[in-house]
DNA sequence: ATTTTAATTGCAAATCATTTGCAACTGATT
DNA sequence: AATCAGTTGCAAATGATTTGCAATTAAAAT
């Protein structure tokens, strides 16, 4: 069942107890749906679409709806990072503490598979962009899509 | 009206003709609403969602669902390439013929004008991430997100 | 431990972008 | 002008995500 997974720079799971501390300090109630999906996502190294979460969940744990819900909120205080792979479907990554989670994926266009990726786009030239064209706040989002070693036949 | 307008090379404005010279090589009719769609697409160097196309088109000239159908139509012969700005809506520039529309676009995140962008992620990096996870043709989608000047209050 | 209160949840229904079914229509070819 | 496959419009279906609202509950106050 496992995905290739080659986690450079991800590999330290967080506590539960600092999540859920995360949430306290924020003045948000730590409800069980809350801490079941905290508890996925930690368990999770690849971006999760909210269905997928919701299928790992316990039968009747908690509604997509408070999925949507949570991970809105998440992502708000800065917890989980969204990422797009232009499949029509959002995907959630826990982010550390302090970190922004910046990083972007190789993703199999057969399979689906999902490799994280250290490099990122050169700040030198993603300056000069900016500055070219008089950008403030400049930032990307970058994703790189191939066959797997699995999927080429 | 007009936004942000910095096109580097894409200042070659396809004929009508050539358009749907394209179009009748591939078997396909040259009908009212295609050439009115096309002729929008000639006229705009950005990327357009399908409504953003509706919008400009004559009152009835034609259905939405039949821009959706011709977008479709267009990607697959390569004569449109498609953008996501991560907005969940499609939007969609012509391609010049031969060319393959790679490139990529720096956008305010307040007005959302677009700046096409020359720049593009750096080949040899993007060859060794392939190497390295032994993915096959491997691309990469990359989009630019910021203030523009006048939106840097 | 019990009350109080605001945050949270579930469920149904609404939105939005996009797709699909299908019968009527129309370019392009003969 | 006849023919026929490709097209179109309209309604309805899909899929992801959001929203309204009444019932529930975690956490603070008593």
């Amino acid at each position: 069942m496992k995905k290739n997974c080659a986690h450079k720079h991800t590999e330290k799971k967080q506590e539960l107890a600092s999540l859920t501390g995360r949430l306290r300090r924020e003045a948000r109630k730590i409800t069980g749906p809350r801490a079941a999906i905290l508890e996925i996502l930690r368990h999770h190294p690849h971006p999760l679409t909210n269905k997928e979460i919701f299928a790992e969940l316990p039968k009747g744990e908690c509604d997509l709806v408070t999925i949507y819900r949570a991970m809105q909120m998440l992502e708000k205080l800065g917890m989980v990072k969204r990422f797009d792979f232009g499949d029509g479907t959002a995907r959630f990554e826990l982010v550390g503490e302090g970190d922004d989670g910046h990083h972007h994926h190789l993703i199999c266009t057969r399979c689906a598979s999902v490799v994280e990726i250290e490099e990122c786009f050169p700040e030198e030239i993603e300056r000069r962009i900016a500055r070219v064209n008089e950008f403030t706040g400049v930032t990307h989002r970058l994703e790189f899509f191939g066959l797997c070693p699995g999927c080429q036949k």
